[in-house]
DNA sequence: CCGTGGCGTAGACACCGTCTACTCGGCACT
DNA sequence: AGTGCCGAGTAGACGGTGTCTACGCCACGG
């Protein structure tokens, strides 16, 4: 009962989105996409003129996967902004490594066309919460929210990715990162006061 | 007078460096290598088994080049800890969007036979300057110098990342990634003295 | 002098992304 | 009712890729 006829395009995001996520970057072959979706391998050219922006697709899918995921990881916002940051890079990390092949996949900008309006930009939003949140809690006088936003998603960011690489596990010698999370936020936010 | 008959074996690496620092991770298939080397397509499976390993070798080549910068920048390592870490954290940014295909490649665990025995491995006595740095520049009680090397390492790697990704320069709006550096390390190693 | 083994060649195979010519079915219009 | 058209998907070709295998070739040792 998979939306058995929901459009060829939309059908094609689907099958990619669940490909991507169950065999990883590797497996999002044109052909095998077509294939899986039943049609022929010219069939996808119809809605995607080319692989790029088939991919971009079902990326743009993982971007609006993550800002939910976010969003219900932050309910209705009434915690405090500490408690707010460390719930949403819990639920960033979550995400990132529960679908690592849609993760990696979101962040290689060679396998997306960058210009298909927004794609860097899906992630804006989530960077205003960032910013918004990170004011909230208080910085350090002189400090550019934006600044310090950027560089705080940086740090999950290479979490994320050096995590899934497994150097960090190689160097901090821990098998959970989250003394790495704990940490990241002490040092971007300060000691936890009490 | 390119080391006009170093070996195959050699030859490959020295033309596939070139190649992914010029062009970029999309130019270094196979049989483009063995074109520029002026050899059949088949001549590398002698030396390299599978197209991974030789990609593997390539990025060995690159996390030596990496580390060779570093040690140059720091020079003899007499300055303050926290000036060192300063030229590190420049260093390593320099590096990587100064050789954005290398670095790039470096971290495709998807290209590389991440068993060839010492990659991710590479990285290491990179890591270790930072564990040593951080501590004499002095931590926070109770917290793991290995931790604090890793969350400081990520924030680099995903400064460079987002940063050639273009997601920072739209987010931050800033077209400079030093003051993105000196937050990073305000806030790993708390404000700055005077 | 002959064999033997390392080194590189050349062609096959399956797969990939793109392009193009084609078919087929339904719809509008005369 | 007949006809033209147009969207949607098919099927095959083309050049490219990584891998595998069979084959030359040359140098060196017996």
């Amino acid at each position: 009962m998979h939306e058995e006829d929901a459009g060829l395009r939309a059908r094609l995001i689907e099958v990619g989105v669940e490909l991507v996520t169950r065999e990883g970057t590797q497996a999002l072959s044109l052909r095998e996409i077509a294939r899986r979706a039943g049609v022929s391998h010219g069939a996808p050219r119809r809605y995607f003129p080319t692989h790029l922006e088939l991919l971009s697709a079902i990326a743009r899918e993982g971007f609006a996967a993550l800002g939910a995921e976010v969003a219900r990881a932050l309910g209705d916002g009434r915690a405090d902004p500490r408690a707010q940051l460390t719930t949403l890079g819990r639920a960033y990390l979550g995400f990132a490594l529960a679908n690592r092949g849609m993760y990696e996949l979101m962040f290689r900008h060679d396998l997306l066309e960058s210009n298909h309006l927004g794609l860097r930009e899906a992630s804006l939003p989530l960077f205003h919460v960032v910013t918004d949140l990170l004011t909230r809690a208080g910085l350090r006088p002189g400090v550019d929210p934006r600044i310090a936003a950027g560089v705080l998603w940086a740090n999950a960011h290479g979490i994320a990715q050096l995590w899934a690489w497994g150097s960090l596990q190689l160097t901090t010698g821990s098998a959970e990162l989250e003394p790495l999370l704990r940490a990241t936020l002490e040092a971007h936010l300060g000691p936890e006061p009490r």
